[in-house]
DNA sequence: AATGAATGAGCATTCATTCAT
DNA sequence: CATGAATGAATGCTCATTCAT
């Protein structure tokens, strides 16, 4: 890294390269972007770019930790303030549902291309998702604390899950301007409190 | 014009490039992956795949097609066959999870990739699309008919929700060999049906 | 290193690569010379050149090698050569000077140019190197014996000052197409053997 | 415009900033050095530098004038000075090679990167030059006068060949810290004098 | 006197594609 | 059928240079 600057403008123009890089990343794919692409999106030409990356991989872990750093802050002021499971289960999907609809491209940066970081590149992501994960886990374990969740869940499981949907409906969303937001939190909740049986699962009958 | 060549061998060649196209599509991406890559996983000369393939965005498509295909038909099969919903689940989510630990790294292509074609070609793809959602909603539909389901469940969402799943622990059942495939369909055939929660949904009157 | 072919056509033609590389790094050295200056050197387009060669790194370490070698060849024919020392000088100084103006760039881009190549891609030169004052010493060492040179000579001084007196006048021939070169040849084997002294030194009179 | 500033400040500045693209271009060659490693090695940033050049080529013109103005100087004190030519042989010599080591990059450069430069810039570099091999020529002239050298040398040939000789050993001295510098000085004295035959050559008659 | 910021041109390299053989 | 050879366009990146502050 160069000598760099923490100029307030500096920083702020950087921001503005991470996200043009995030919104161009996001529309065509890390390898079908081009840094040309990256800077007529932040109008201004392509070599001018590498004042504020070292190489388009930089950009891309860049992006990424951007995009994940977010979920995880959001993550935290949710787990910190006390409230029932089902209260935290839809903040959480919220969070995740509505920062994919305010354009967040970063996050969906994040989930579909950071593989394409060679791994040396990834180790601060995966510290960050490591903490996600088990904030995630550690809300589940007051659900099942608070009796809310099965006791036998197996919550890596369920975890992930959340997560997987979260990302599937998120990408979707982002794409189909029609679907309703939060009519899709709603129904993510209900499938996973209450699943799709009719019937009340083999209840014993005393 | 390649409109001669329906021989036999023919078609296994070009099968084999197509299987080719997948494998290298799947690993490093549509952008990610050169014509090179592709014929040296065939064993033959970069020139060469062109005997095959009109263009490395054929190669997609075709790649494409041939995943979401086999999808389709095993979907057809489950369909035709008459058998309560809960077993029809179960082979809906072994079908589509055992094929991505199969390497049939066509459809993690198509998931991943196919929004790489331009919009005019992926025609195909989409009537294939509807055709896996339309015959997935009418098992749910089915579902709900044997009041196995809820009768207010909305099943599109339902469906979008089954395969954004399975596509989710598809991709990751690839990436992690030591997870348990079985116990990860049996796992996401809890959640969709049972949900999560301890007590039964609140519906329930004694 | 790619594949590639032992085809004839294909050697001849990376031959006429390298001798290009060599004339235009010669002419403009390592990193003045551009990629598209050698394609146009050889009447092929650009991206062409990375057909013959991985890179223009590769480039220059053949052109060098290519240099030493033919020097090295020429000095072990010489040395097989039963003969007086007198004429062996005379047979390496006119080796070395009429290979430069026979327009062997490549010898030039050897003593000019091969310390821009990093250290690990310069074995291979520095075992030619050796070998090749290896020969000239043991010719030296021959000189001494056969009572010719002096017996305290101090050889290793010696034959690189013949090298460094060489590629001197070598690089100067180049320039300057006036100079007459059996002149220049004769000129340096009278300074090497007898200096420029108008007395004979201290000759011990009895 | 930068007639301006003859400050003292200014000048030291600027000798400065000529030492170091001496040391830089020395180093890595004038097409090898960006004007980034001149400005690192000053301790100033790239822009800056242009205060003090008006471009890269104006300082590889200044550096290659420093580097031979020195050599001129010092030349023109040894010519000055009444002495017998080997004591001014020994003092070329030395002046020579020990400002090699005393990493006077400046020279280095002139010698192997003036060339770069368009033949217009090198005008007075020309002149300087032929002032230098002037005055050795004169001082190989005393020597003939003396009776010290032989009558018939050919002096051109002779002065070319100790400045070749210098420049080799000097870059050698530079390469390799090992070698003694008052040895190679002594051993280049009695090479250009004596030669290397044993027996006197056959023109002196008892 | 120095710097931050930007630019435009050039460069090495990759790659999809073509085609004669 | 397959390949060797070539190409042209694009791409990531570097760098000399400029200029307002």
């Amino acid at each position: 890294m160069k000598s760099h600057h923490t100029t307030d403008k500096f920083e702020t123009r950087r921001n503005k390269a991470i996200l043009a890089a995030a919104s161009v990343f996001a529309a065509k794919g890390y390898h079908g972007a081009s840094t040309q692409d990256i800077a007529e999106e932040m109008g201004i030409k392509q070599g001018s770019l590498y004042y504020y990356f070292d190489s388009k991989e930089t950009a891309l872990e860049e992006v990424c930790i951007y995009g994940l750093d977010s979920y995880v802050k959001r993550m935290e002021k949710i787990s910190s303030k006390v409230q029932p499971f089902e209260s935290r289960l839809l903040a959480i999907l919220t969070s995740h549902l509505s920062s994919y609809r305010e354009k967040n491209a970063a996050m969906k940066v994040h989930n579909d291309q950071r593989l394409y970081l060679p791994r040396e590149r990834r180790a601060k992501l995966k510290k960050l998702g490591s903490r996600y994960r088990a904030l995630l886990v550690e809300t589940l374990k007051a659900g099942v604390d608070e009796k809310t969740l099965r006791l036998d869940s197996d919550l890596q499981f369920l975890s992930q899950s959340i997560i997987g949907l979260c990302n599937f409906w998120g990408a979707t969303l982002l794409r189909d301007s029609k679907l309703d937001m939060y009519e899709t939190i709603q129904n993510c909740a209900d499938l996973i409190l209450e699943g799709s049986l009719a019937a009340p699962p083999k209840t014993i009958t005393p």
